[in-house]
DNA sequence: CCTATAGTGTCGAAAAGTGGGAATAAGTGG
DNA sequence: CCACTTATTCCCACTTTTCGACACTATAGG
């Protein structure tokens, strides 16, 4: 299993006009020396972002998706989207990763973005979705939402 | 076993008149260093599409293809059309692929085209019918959907 | 206020993609 | 069997995009 939580916090970053987007120095810095700059970034089926994985951590995904019953439609289609919108990116000189258009496009990305750490990974949003997402994730963990049992036993 | 995961990622790409399309350079250099440009396309059962394997990947398919019980009619079905449609086919000087009638007219294929990574092979798609497939795939795959058990457990 | 590091933009070289045409092969009819 | 037509393949040249290098700007820390 590889480490968890090496990729933290909210960051809101630009990207340029030819789809370059610096990452952080904060999180630069793991994945130079973790993988060698090596990054794949794929879609998020569930929410209409990107995921950022350090190239070592993806495989092991990579793995696990290979692995499932890919007679069954609905995995099929799953493994479609993940393992086809999967790309290897590598960061520049200069520590910037160049994003392929239709990653882009899933993305709704356009020139703010926000790059949020999820310990072994990281998201990418456009800032619109993103806030939205926020205040919509504020709202279902809020004073009044009735929480899953899985969240009641945490010990915070 | 081939090792998986070397191709990658949604491609959008023409074909010309000719019928001739331009392998796009980050898959060209894996067939042309493994395979030295020798492929094999042929046709998804399930799905409107067409299927591209490295010959020696290919090869390794044929041979599981044809161990399967012939006296079955459907496995004999599932045999002509994978084995019928499989043609072999070289990049030439330019990195360009010609694709014979039959493989257009199946997958539906004109102008516009959507090449999509799956790890040891790649799927080729009329634009019209990726966007369609993916939509699907997206709502089999999203958040108001019910996923196979199998997907529930993964770990992302 | 000065310095160091992070972030952004621009330019040029190189490679990738595209189209057309000539040579060869294949198919067809007389 | 030969001549003619059509299709296929190979090759070359042009255009566009991409990638990497460099230089400038902004920002934070001392």
């Amino acid at each position: 299993m590889g480490e968890a939580g090496v990729f933290r916090g909210v960051q809101h970053i630009n990207m340029d006009a030819k789809g370059r987007l610096a990452m952080p120095a904060r999180q630069r810095e793991p994945l130079l020396s973790r993988c060698d700059g090596q990054i794949v970034v794929t879609i998020d089926t569930q929410s209409n972002c990107l995921v950022v994985y350090p190239l070592p951590e993806w495989e092991r995904i990579e793995q696990d998706i290979q692995g499932l019953p890919a007679l069954n439609p609905a995995v099929k289609r799953f493994q479609r989207l993940m393992l086809g919108y999967a790309t290897d990116l590598e960061l520049d000189g200069n520590g910037r990763m160049l994003l392929p258009q239709p990653l882009r496009e899933y993305a709704q990305l356009d020139k703010k973005l926000v790059l949020v750490g999820q310990g072994n990974k990281l998201e990418l949003w456009s800032e619109a979705l993103w806030l939205a997402e926020r205040d919509q994730a504020l709202q279902d963990s809020g004073p009044e939402a009735e929480l899953p049992v899985e969240l009641l036993s945490l010990t915070l």
